[in-house]
DNA sequence: TTCATGGTTCGATGATACCCGAAGCATTGA
DNA sequence: TCAATGCTTCGGGTATCATCGAACCATGAA
């Protein structure tokens, strides 16, 4: 009888499309309660609940619960490692994903990855900043140019107060739904807090959609247009 | 449109029996045909033949032909990282495969590996060896006693001829297979050879399988008890 | 208690794909 | 040229499993 480590196993139940994007969503280290993950995913809460029995009895889940809520997140370290290199290898096999994820347009359009902008307005914003000198550096390390701080101060963001917190201001965010990069860090932050405040888009409720009003819409087009 | 690693995809191609069986097979680094990759997966060659392609379609296998063979083998280091790490997680979730393997059992009880004796009968001979300290040493690195050596030439193995060739006399086989340590290296050559020679066993034409007749059997019991 | 919300379980459906038999190429040797 | 070997392609049978509707539990609020 053959024994040993049974890949096929983990393979398997990492190979599901809804499985794969719920486990990628949980590597923000954050825990999820199965209706995110469902929409996270694309599909029913039914179909995510024998979804996370399956990754959870395949150990790589843990499940807390808290009141009515029941939070999942990776069950540890490990898990998280495997999967980055998963997606590096896949990366480097030239395996892009194409059709699947969430079906509501709205998250791909703009949602919140921690705390600060994604999807594709996130990196709209990254590149506006990058394309017109307000941002130095590479997109992994880079920094405010001085006519980058008098800009956002314009715009009613207090540059000085975020350098005072401990987290860095200016921070990637090479988020796995896009290649690309947009902002993360404590001025990610503060720049999506910025547009809430200034009415320009809210959150959803319970979900991760960033709603953009028609004002709004054109107010960021405006301060942060691209070339193409 | 969510893009990035399709690590689904992967998953899913590395997730089946057959073809987990066949990476970790050639996760030995050596070249394998497809005839020898079936078998080893315990399918006919036609469908391996499909899972190949398969594997070779997601970059994970490169093949080479030479003559009326072809040869595949791992893409590249990186693969066998990913698998090496896989297996990790699996075992660290205690996720072992019981079932699965070749499905013909006499395979699993005695088969060839490269050129010695795998299966129940090659772990059973290292166990009995070990017992009897005919052998010193660790489980990966051994040697010969004085009392092993007189055994063997008991039996018709030339020990000092092993000694002069330029291969390990002793070297463990932590076959992929099995989580036992089997002997290997010039001397598990020399007893599958000598077992066949003395007409014990014989190798069952197009396939891995060691067959042993009932009078083998018994010797090969009789020569290489174990406690249990 | 009653209602509302978050999740799970059950059953049925449909699609995916694993698998092998048979036939078809390709290469080598006689 | 013929035969043998190694491997791929094709076609169909079968089984697994993802999916969702509906019903069912559990917790918390009114």
């Amino acid at each position: 009888m053959k024994e040993g480590p049974d890949i096929a196993l983990l393979g398997s139940v990492i190979g599901d499309p809804a499985r794969a994007n719920m486990l990628i969503a949980l590597m923000s280290g954050k825990a999820l309660t199965a209706t995110e993950l469902a929409s996270e995913a694309g599909i029913t809460v039914q179909t995510a609940s024998s979804h996370l029995s399956k990754l959870e009895g395949a150990g790589l889940l843990q499940q807390r619960k808290q009141g009515r809520h029941r939070y999942f997140a990776l069950a540890d370290e490990d898990v998280a490692e495997v999967l980055e290199a998963l997606m590096g290898l896949a990366a480097s096999r030239g395996l892009m994903r194409t059709r699947t994820g969430p079906k509501d347009p709205a998250l791909r359009r703009a949602r919140v990855c921690y705390n600060h902008l994604a999807g594709d307005l996130g990196v709209q914003l990254f590149d506006s900043l990058q394309q017109r000198r307000l941002l130095t550096g590479t997109e992994t390390d880079f920094a405010l140019t001085d006519a980058g701080r008098d800009f956002l101060e314009d715009l009613g963001i207090d540059v000085e107060a975020l350098e005072r917190e401990r987290r860095p201001v200016c921070k990637s965010c090479l988020d796995w739904s896009e290649r690309r990069t947009h902002m993360a860090g404590a001025l990610g932050t503060a720049l999506l807090d910025r547009f809430i405040g200034l009415g320009w888009a809210e959150r959803v409720p319970k979900s991760r959609i960033i709603s953009f009003s028609p004002k709004g819409q054109k107010a960021f087009e405006t301060h942060f247009p691209t070339v193409n």
